[in-house]
DNA sequence: TCCTAACCGAGACGGTACGTCACGTCTTTTT
DNA sequence: AAAAAGACGTGACGTACCGTCTCGGTTAGGA
């Protein structure tokens, strides 16, 4: 399906790009992203800085396809029956991509990246928030349909309190996302989702 | 009573001390934290670098002591007495601080540094993390006193969601906290507290 | 002849390299070996430093090539038919490089330099003070070939002594070596190779 | 003789003052001239710098102070009764003192500075080589009396090859100075002085 | 005996240059 | 045409000393 057919000038060598793509996740789980740079991607690579420079306009676009082969971007949200139980399954989900593949921390890494760097702060919310709030629109959408909790109103915000969870824990916590913080973060979500009908008094 | 008698060999210079933070600021301000290199700051400041390594190990370790004098640390909830109102209050004040001074930026700033760098990870957690957990559970256990809300079990959970929330708008939402997301946060963080008592049926 | 074979992933680049060797030499001749840091040799060349480190571990090994340039160290003697005539050739010769290039004061930088520096010491020992008393040794023997003196017995003393007059000239004496003093020096050199025979009586 | 009279400000503290002049010589004598900087010796002298500069306007002034405590200053040239010896007891004088005092490595260390500062170069020609003109012209004019040699002529000029040979060696031949040298130089310098009169013919 | 200055140690200060690192661009040679 | 290799100009790093400048503390001399 991908365009692994007649194109003209596509003469990039297979072998470098995989290598790139290798030496990058490579370095980033061993020793962080800030220390993955592109003279030691390329050299661990054996690959001439040019090479990646060609292809990638910079590391951190280098790194998103990274991330992308880690976590696989169509990631849907699997029906469990259950809100909190969608909710738990993706969060296990995260959980063991973030813990098993450098892809956590490649993820913290392009977020403080994108701190000094606008455009990339537009491809991160482009690339992963907004696609997260579609997911956990989807749940709490079929999570209505079941009657579980009345018609979300404020799915955006939901999905964002869920991405601001994660990544906290993703760049303060360590990177744990144990057990007892998969259940609670589910928990609280669901409560936030439920309780969108009977407001509480207004305070102000 | 502090301990100004023994003698301490450090006639720091109060003149370069503000100069340095002041330029710190400024250039934080205008340029974002990634542009304020010790250089820079020392140019602006009209100060030799070795001035500033004299007293700051590290960029980040300079800019901790910028926010501080931006945020006040002794940062206390005060009782408009109503949870929500109490949240919104915090939220209030960390917007305007975050939107009329570098202290935004500058806290993002040292977030992705700290990426790269597990020292100032673990100063972060205790000096910014921590402290919000214990406002978090004061304001918490207020409302409970009041009978707003049942006894607070996992009040350090809602002070990292409190976190969460506002760092994730920080570093990934252009900064803005507006009105409409404080709203949202504080109602989202109240029925989490409310609703700790009557959980929702288990999921697995 | 020369080994362009094997492949010497050096391509070093003749422009960077010649706007080196020529921005040092005048730095050193307007302001003074002491003056020329690498920084303003760098700047001046339009060059980055680290160009110059790739191809110089030191300030004193490129000053080294410099001199080398302004002083070709295929220096050989002529033959003008007498001793006298030798030495007089070869002290004209290095009094007008010395007055009319940076080489002069090269040198005088190199021997200070080489003062705290115990390596480039031996190399200018190498470099100058052993081909000295080569070329001294040839005109030497010439001379005894001529019968003009006896066979040089302390040909490398005599050598020596050659360039310890120049060079504390150069070290001490406003680097001047006018007509007179290259005239009473090769007389002095004159008298010193034609008296190693008869001895005056031992001292003690 | 010293004016440990009733001078007015002379409130100067005879120990900073020693401490100084024993630190400069130890440093220089463990670890160069090069190496003993004004913080080094200020440290190991239990000294503020400030004592330093207001006593010394630089290092050189200080070091010049420290070679005048190791060489006495009124260096007179002993008769032993014939041009050789005088020259010779000169000789060992000056390779005992260099091979057994920093002196030897302050002088080079001196002259080394002196390439940068044009000021004390003429210190120093006035300090070292003008005196050393002298005392060899008394050995000169000594052995004429006694009708060694013809009147001298060039008196300068023999002094200053004397200087000359002494410090090549000081700078370059690692302070050597053995017998063979001493005599070598002695003899060159006796048939210099000697040949003054029968001139060799004219080269030009 | 006290007062007051100069001198002391300590070391902070604004600088300059150091030698190193990684950046992103470029050039050369090989495949 | 793309690759590897790596040299290039750039800019920031953190360090070492420079020579100047405060600090309090000590100490000597004149009152």
């Amino acid at each position: 399906m991908t365009s692994t057919a007649i194109s003209s000038h596509r003469r990039r060598s297979a072998h470098a790009h995989e290598a790139v793509l290798a030496a990058a996740a490579d370095i980033a789980g061993r020793c962080g992203y800030g220390s993955a740079t592109i003279e030691t991607i390329a050299a661990q690579a054996g690959v001439g800085k040019q090479t990646i420079y060609r292809w990638w306009p910079n590391k951190a676009a280098l790194f998103i396809e990274v991330y992308g082969r880690l976590v696989p971007p169509g990631l849907v949200a699997e029906d469990t029956g259950s809100l909190a139980g969608d909710l738990e399954r993706l969060l296990r989900r995260l959980s063991s991509l973030y813990s098993e593949t450098p892809a956590g921390g490649i993820l913290s890494g392009l977020v403080a990246e994108a701190q000094s760097n606008g455009e990339l702060l537009g491809q991160l919310r482009d690339a992963y928030v907004a696609p997260r709030r579609i997911i956990v629109r989807q749940i709490l959408q079929r999570a209505a349909n079941r009657g579980e909790i009345p018609p979300p109103e404020h799915a955006d915000f939901v999905g964002d309190l869920f991405s601001a969870a994660v990544w906290f824990q993703l760049l303060l916590g360590g990177r744990s996302m144990d057990a007892t913080f998969r259940q609670q973060l589910a928990d609280a979500l669901f409560v936030v989702a439920s309780g969108g009908g009977r407001r509480r008094p207004r305070s102000r």
